[in-house]
DNA sequence: ATTCGCCGCGAAAACGTTATATCCTTTTCA
DNA sequence: TGAAAAGGATATAACGTTTTCGCGGCGAAT
């Protein structure tokens, strides 16, 4: 059995409030006394117990993670970035990676509760209307983080989805290219789906080049996805010079296609990625990206979550952090 | 305040032992009342406590994992999978990931010592004294998972590290090559570093290979580190016709150097890499490695540290799991 | 007809902490 | 000098569950 507080008051022949206040550093304990009931913990080895601290305290340090995919080099990144921030004040992460399973967030979102976490962060947006009420019933605080739900009551910390996706797109039509591939995301998700299309239609149409339908397709942001929807935009007739695909997964997808088509990037054809992940930089060429600040957008999350749970509302539902273009290798000048 | 079992009782009209009774899905209560338990349940939106739950019951459903280092393609896959199985047994995950930073590692084997976690699976095996000492003392099942430390009281789940390194690198001799140049890990680092180490050194002594100095380098098994070693490997007057990285991220920052260079992979230098993890099939070309199965590894980390905390002494303290050679493009023979 | 055992329920005692209330000292200060 | 304030310690009541124990009622076995 576990060596408990009363042992330790025991031991040191003090009365357990004594025992407690000195692990609580509160005041009024005479050093000699501290220094008998330090000891005791010493020897004794003891280590409080953080559920009967919970309970009475009716506080956890606990916060409940929702992860759609963990070998997903964007969000073990933002994950990483996260923990480091609840380490840093004391919070630990009960972490959950929902592959695509819609019933396993139900069931953790129910353990979140149960656990009593302090706040919940969740990483994606496809949430369902089961899944939208039992948010709002368990009054727990929510952020998504790198989306952004349509419901608008929920925080979310993002970048310009729109803007940036418009910003890329635009690049390209800087470096002449015409014909501008899309390899898009599920237009189910707001953020990463609709919003990106709409950026990069609007690009196009702003800067008098005609979408065409052919060079327009949606995928998953998974690598497999950028490889077989690249094919497809091989397959078509002309091909477009350059190719926007909204996660760097599907770029390096798409940039395997090429290479396995027997075609150069970005000799032949030129790719950009979105999110600026780790990935951009371990691949040859090097992928040109629109970043999310991936590291601040985990702070940011960590951030503005401690503070609803201390409290201190926050004005605005969401955080826009700032988007960035980074040029690397895999895009170039339409010759 | 959060509505308690109290209020469902007084709700439903019944005692509170009933409605815990209800809730475990015990005998003892006539359907009507139950049904009435139910509804109460339903309409307050009572979640129970586990942390009141933990207390009495002396139990967390808890599990501590110490990750290394998220980013990485080869833990987050084995994080993955060890969650899958917990979520399957109904264990929650408790995430610390320590970036080389042992100070955390200290800290949070305190946390789940207070959290009373039921197991701790931890990915890395450079542990100083002060942590084998601590690990000891905490009396919780410990399993090490894809490394083995030195303490051989501790159950750890891995692969043949020598024999998959002697296999790896006689692969290489089998496809004609003289010089075979070696990335290898830290040599402090027993499973990875010097198993390694040792399986590529007898295969090459065994089929009567000089080993050269100057072809033998030791990283940190991450991509950059595979790059600056592969450089000095490159800057060398002839450098060897292969490389063996003893992970896939050193392989691929040996691939980018190579390429960087000017040369090509696999027709000037063949490069082996170690793990199988998902960047083998993402690079171009494939990497060809030898793969450990990282999603049993997962598996059976869960498998043998849910038998540890039931009680269920297991026999040996090592699972030893299978190795594979998966060959793919990266390597050819030596013309 | 009495005992025995199972049902079906509730009251109350745990579980290991912290918080509250209380009590005795000692110090401070008018 | 006396009263109030502050210091130092303790006993006890929470916290929200499960578990133990006990107590009727009822059918079956003795």
């Amino acid at each position: 059995m576990q060596v408990k507080i009363k042992d330790v008051a025991k031991h040191a022949g003090v009365s357990v409030t004594t025992v407690s206040r000195v692990l609580n550093g509160e005041r009024y304990v005479k050093d000699d006394l501290k220094a008998k009931v330090n000891d005791a913990i010493q020897e004794l080895g003891y280590a409080p117990s953080q559920i009967a601290r919970s309970l009475v305290r009716n506080k956890t340090n606990l916060i409940g993670v929702i992860v759609p995919d963990l070998t997903s080099s964007f969000y073990s990144t933002i994950l990483s970035s996260i923990e480091d921030m609840a380490s840093a004040n004391d919070y630990n992460l009960l972490v959950c990676n929902i592959s695509e399973n819609i019933d396993k967030e139900l069931k953790y979102l129910n353990v979140f509760q149960e656990m009593r976490v302090e706040g919940i962060i969740i990483m994606h947006e496809k949430i369902n209307e089961e899944i939208r009420h039992l948010i709002h019933k368990i009054n727990i605080p929510v952020i998504f983080s790198s989306v952004k739900p349509l419901d608008q009551s929920f925080a979310s910390v993002i970048v310009d989805d729109y803007q940036a996706s418009y910003d890329a797109t635009k690049y390209l039509i800087e470096l002449g290219h015409e014909t501008i591939g899309f390899i898009g995301g599920d237009l189910q998700d707001i953020t990463s789906g609709q919003n990106r299309y709409s950026g990069y239609r609007n690009a196009m149409a702003d800067n008098g080049k005609t979408l065409v339908d052919e060079h327009i397709r949606f995928g998953d942001y998974k690598v497999r996805s950028g490889y077989l929807h690249m094919k497809e935009l091989l397959s078509i007739e002309r091909p477009p010079t350059a190719v926007f695909a909204v996660s760097d997964d599907m770029a390096l997808g798409a940039m395997n296609c090429i290479r396995d088509h027997q075609l150069r990037v970005p000799e032949d054809i030129s790719v950009m990625g979105f999110d600026g992940s780790l990935l951009t930089e371990l691949v040859r060429p090097t992928l040109t990206s629109m970043e999310q600040p991936i590291q601040e957008m985990g702070r940011a999350t960590m951030d503005v979550l401690l503070k609803q749970i201390s409290g201190k509302k926050i004005p605005t539902g969401d955080v826009v952090l700032e988007h960035r273009l980074v040029i690397r290798e895999s895009c170039q000048p339409r010759i």
